[in-house]
DNA sequence: GAGCACTGC
């Protein structure tokens, strides 16, 4: 149990006039094998619930450690003491699931384990999911290196773009994206004897979907009487009472190798969290070395950028006092590479970082030198409302689970201390799980992947099940596109070469829709970037600079052919990194864009639609975007303002829009977006008339 | 007048 000390009021927040009461988190030091887990796990064990993996900077356990040879560090990784006792449970069990904190080398020497053993047959393959590319890559190297083979042969990895795999490879670390289209042409998953799905706590979408055809392919492979197909689930949370439920399976734990983390709460609640996290920011400040680095979470751009400000006003204050130098960094995942990259460096003796960081810090990187973690409490949350179509975004408290992955970013290196900015009481009232991804997005590409592999979404065990409303709409907006039809619903000719293509279906809709308008090119390009992050910078500072540099791409038709003048633009450009930066764009995204472009383009060949473009008659483009997106119409009222066509929903054109002030009667918009206001976003001037011309031919 | 984080042969 976490040893809780008395209250300590020396963490007096300033200026708000409470404090923070103080209380130890010991990690776990047992390993135990249980079939009913939960009650042995409370807080201490979830100190260290986050993922080792995410990039070879995490990987610090196996590294630089001087005389060791890299076979002997394997040995000294804690799972190496259970090797036994695991491979025993895994022979014993078809379905095992595995808790592992951090450092316990699960996710790197569990694969190796199994294989040496013979547990993978004379030629079966070992396939360990990932949620995100960079995990599964740096991971795949990792374990190459340690079997001491280049990557790619015995140790491959898969991920979009990029398959470095062989008919050799025995161990194969993949996305989880690419595990399910792997499902879609093979259902019980033939390649593989032993599947094991990483980071399951996380509930992304893909593991969600991938616990229940795994689930399915094991049954159908005993039925067919094939080779049994072992599944290994991977967790680091409490949560095991859910896995074990729904696979009927035991689960065994995993020691780990999380340092100390000391917790701290306030005493008294806190009105304002940002003003909360700087104070004792700077409270720390005054009292830690210099060497110590603070890492806080906030929500978002605007208000990290805000605090960024106040904090370096702050810090010049006290410039010259005897404290150390501050430098205050802003992470989060709009920010250039380039940007991104200052807060990981380490910060030079004598001098102190202060990252200000999104949840991007909360899971897929580890930034070197921090020992105190402020956790707000309070994260920017996307929630799909599936009858009008409608992404909300909003704050909202994190979850206990959310939390402590927080407070274990403290612990990653050395003992570090965690201050949360919210008393103990209203931890305690936190969701114990955040809601899985799969209860807050759009249903429709999943339910035509499902579809693909044989399974009805409607009927689809879930572990945790989306409303029947989001999946009803998925059903529906599938119909509505032509990729499916009857009860229960049946894939048509179009709905199998839509699965083709890695997008949303109305995204595809219009690519195929695009051939009819001579546009192929355009569409591709548009839905390219349409379908990656946002290419625009907005630095706060240069931000009409940034317009004003921009306007020159402007098309008065709307987003969507500005984005497409913009990437006209960017294929010519020879220097494209100064390119980018001369004329604010995010050269990383931009170059996503164009990879996704090459595989789109890549997929329409094999789809064998008749390649075609329209060059500057860019209307053909406009009218096929219609009719992908032709439920996301917008029309001018009387009073000046917007209602959505199909759900009669007042809207606002969002101020990055190039539309932004102009009136026209009628656009088309790519998402809509409920902030302080409901925002529509990418858009399309559509003429009216275009609209009586399709419905003549329906 | 303003955009949490991931991801897909």
């Amino acid at each position: 149990m976490g040893v809780h000390d008395n209250a300590d009021s020396k963490y007096s927040l300033m200026g708000s006039g409470s404090s923070f009461s103080k209380f130890a988190v010991k990690r776990s030091n047992v390993v135990v094998l249980n079939d009913s887990p939960s009650k042995l796990l409370k807080h201490e064990d979830q100190t260290s619930t986050q993922r080792e993996q995410g990039g070879a900077q995490q990987h610090s356990e196996f590294t630089d450690k001087i005389s060791i040879s890299l076979q002997q560090q394997r040995k000294q990784l804690p799972v190496y003491k259970l090797s036994k006792r695991l491979l025993e449970e895994i022979r014993r069990n078809n379905t095992l699931i595995i808790i592992g904190e951090t450092g316990s080398g699960k996710t790197t020497q569990i694969p190796q384990l199994l294989l040496s053993a013979g547990m993978a047959g004379s030629s079966g393959c070992i396939g360990i999911t990932q949620p995100r590319r960079v995990a599964a890559v740096s991971i795949a190297r990792r374990v190459a290196q340690e079997q001491n083979v280049p990557p790619g042969k015995l140790v491959g990895y898969c991920v979009r773009f990029e398959d470095v795999t062989s008919p050799q490879t025995r161990i194969k670390y993949l996305t989880g994206g690419m595990m399910i289209r792997e499902a879609m042409t093979d259902e019980v998953l033939s390649d593989y004897s032993i599947i094991i799905l990483d980071e399951a706590h996380e509930r992304s979408v893909q593991t969600d979907v991938l616990l229940g055809v795994t689930r399915r392919a094991q049954k159908l492979r005993n039925i067919k009487s094939l080779s049994p197909l072992k599944l290994i689930v991977m967790s680091a949370t409490i949560d095991v009472d859910k896995f074990t439920k729904y696979f009927q399976a035991p689960a065994i734990y995993l020691e780990g190798r999380q340092h100390m983390v000391k917790m701290y709460h306030t005493k008294k609640s806190q009105n304002d969290y940002t003003f909360s996290a700087l104070v004792t920011a700077f409270q720390i400040h005054r009292e830690s070395p210099a060497n110590e680095d603070i890492l806080i979470f906030l929500t978002g751009q605007e208000e990290i950028e805000a605090a960024a400000v106040a904090a370096r006003q702050v810090a010049k204050q006290l410039d010259g006092k005897g404290y150390p130098q501050l430098k205050v960094f802003p992470l989060y995942s709009a920010l250039s590479t380039h940007q991104q990259l200052e807060a990981f460096k380490p910060s030079p003796p004598g001098m102190r970082k202060l990252v200000l960081a999104t949840n991007v810090a909360e899971t897929s990187v580890t930034i070197s030198g921090i020992r105190s973690v402020i956790d707000t409490g309070v994260v920017k949350e996307k929630t799909h409302h599936p009858t009008t179509g409608l992404d909300i975004l909003r704050i909202e408290k994190v979850s206990k689970a959310q939390a402590w992955q927080r407070t274990g970013r403290a612990g990653r290196e050395a003992s570090g201390k965690c201050y949360r900015t919210y008393t103990l009481e209203e931890f305690e009232k936190f969701k114990e799980m955040p809601i899985p991804e799969i209860q807050r997005c759009s249903l429709a590409g999943i339910a035509l992947q499902l579809l693909v592999i044989g399974i009805d979404i409607t009927t689809f065990d879930f572990m945790d099940k989306p409303p029947d409303d989001a999946i009803n709409t998925a059903v529906a907006c599938l119909e509505k596109l032509g990729a499916v039809k009857g009860s229960p619903p049946q894939l048509t000719a179009l709905g199998r070469t839509m699965s083709l293509f890695p997008l949303d279906p109305r995204f595809t809709k219009v690519i195929l829709a695009s051939t009819e308008h001579n546009c192929l090119e355009e569409a591709l390009i548009v839905i390219a970037l349409l379908s990656g992050e946002n290419i625009f910078l907005d630095p706060v500072a240069k931000r009409q600079q940034a317009m004003a540099v921009r306007s020159r791409f402007s098309s008065d038709e709307g987003d969507h052919v500005t984005l497409l003048n913009v990437y006209r633009h960017y294929v010519k450009a020879t220097q494209k990194k100064s390119w980018c930066q001369e004329n604010f764009l995010h050269f990383r995204n931009l170059e996503y864009a164009v990879n996704v472009k090459r595989q789109l383009t890549a997929l329409a060949e094999k789809a064998k639609l008749e390649s075609s473009s329209c060059e500057n008659n860019t209307e053909n483009l406009r009218r096929a975007l219609l009719e992908g997106l032709s439920e996301n119409l917008a029309e001018l009222q009387r009073d000046q303002t917007y209602v959505a066509v199909t759900s009669r929903h007042p809207v606002t054109i969002h101020p990055s829009s190039v539309l932004h002030g102009i009136k026209p009667q009628l656009v088309l918009f790519t998402d809509v977006i409920l902030t302080n206001r409901c925002y529509i976003r990418s858009l399309s001037i559509i003429d009216p008339t275009w609209l009586h011309k399709k419905s003549e031919f329906d």
